[in-house]
DNA sequence: CCGCTTCCATACGGCACCGTATGGTTACCA
DNA sequence: TGGTAACCATACGGTGCCGTATGGAAGCGG
């Protein structure tokens, strides 16, 4: 779907019928024959998102048995660079109407299933919440860096695995 | 400054001359003889953030002597909801060649801040470092989902106080 | 071969914004 | 008091996008 690579490289405003259709060789025409306008491309595009970057990430990590094992293989999966501009404009871009409940929804999914990973590594369910949404929000921090700022992250793969041992350590203190 | 309101309600590209203008009663012409153009206008407004958003804010942490009091109180400050809408635009949008450097600069001077708290309070500088680009991920994610999707976040102040005190004990646990 | 559906292209009107041109108003100052 | 600088308003042309109208071309069943 080339509109999930105008997200990333764009953000929602690169969704753009006229520079959509010239880039893929073809004409506004065309387009309007496949959709309805502008915000059914939107929706086609959130669909995609919802599958590719939160239910099959989801799935892959699951298969992991041991949950400190699972934090992080999800951290790894889920901070690979390829994902962060389409992860970040979007969250960017929850205020539009189209997107809100789309992200709402991912956010949702995603709090949950890094709660119900904290309950298994022993903490209170309460806790388990608090761990869970400090954990996202680190992660949409990381992944807004990753695309804005990356000169502000580690540089070579040993800091970087450095970082998240830090990370994962305080994660999981008691 | 109007357009750095503009930027919290409306993101960087809600920074337009004429809707600003008639907001504020004035017109077109008016504006461009105190401006050059709209490119003058978001770096005042840029400058401006750089003195409110960071400046001032850390001077005023700064006041605290003890270490980890400083950090609470920082973490306690920067959240204010007031606050939110324009640093999470801002991020949003330091793609852009006028705001990539000022973010640049701020994220900087910000972490660089942090680390030194985070070795005021005893950690190796490396360590100090890795903790302090943690703390400012999340703080990027927290303030993105406060200003995106608020309902995902604590709901009353015991709550809140609670996850801030998760969050502080992880971010210290040796 | 005819007519119908499918798919695509060109052309148009509309909107929101940027930036310039130009004239007008106020006020101060020589 | 006449000139000049500071400030503001109206009007215009240009750009990039959305969405619609309209006319084909290609394939396929009758």
């Amino acid at each position: 779907m080339a509109a999930l690579d105008a997200i990333g490289s764009h953000g929602l405003a690169g969704v753009a019928v006229e520079p959509l259709a010239a880039a893929l060789g073809a004409t506004k025409g065309s387009f309007y024959w496949h959709f309805a306008n502008r915000d059914a491309l939107v929706t086609a595009a959130l669909a995609r998102w919802d599958r590719v970057y939160t239910e099959e990430i989801l799935a892959q990590v699951d298969a992991e048995p041991d949950p400190a094992r699972r934090l992080r293989l999800l951290f790894v999966s889920v901070t690979a660079t390829s994902l962060a501009p389409v992860e970040t404009n979007l969250h960017a871009a929850a205020d539009h109407p189209l997107v809100r409940p789309a992200v709402r929804r991912a956010v949702k999914r995603r709090t949950a299933y890094l709660g119900d990973l904290f309950e298994a590594l022993g903490f209170s369910p309460e806790e388990a919440t608090r761990r869970a949404l400090f954990a996202y929000s680190a992660y949409l921090g990381h992944l807004q860096l990753t695309v804005r700022l990356p000169a502000a992250l580690p540089p070579d793969h040993d800091a970087r695995e450095a970082y998240l041992d830090t990370i994962l350590g305080a994660l999981l203190s008691p």
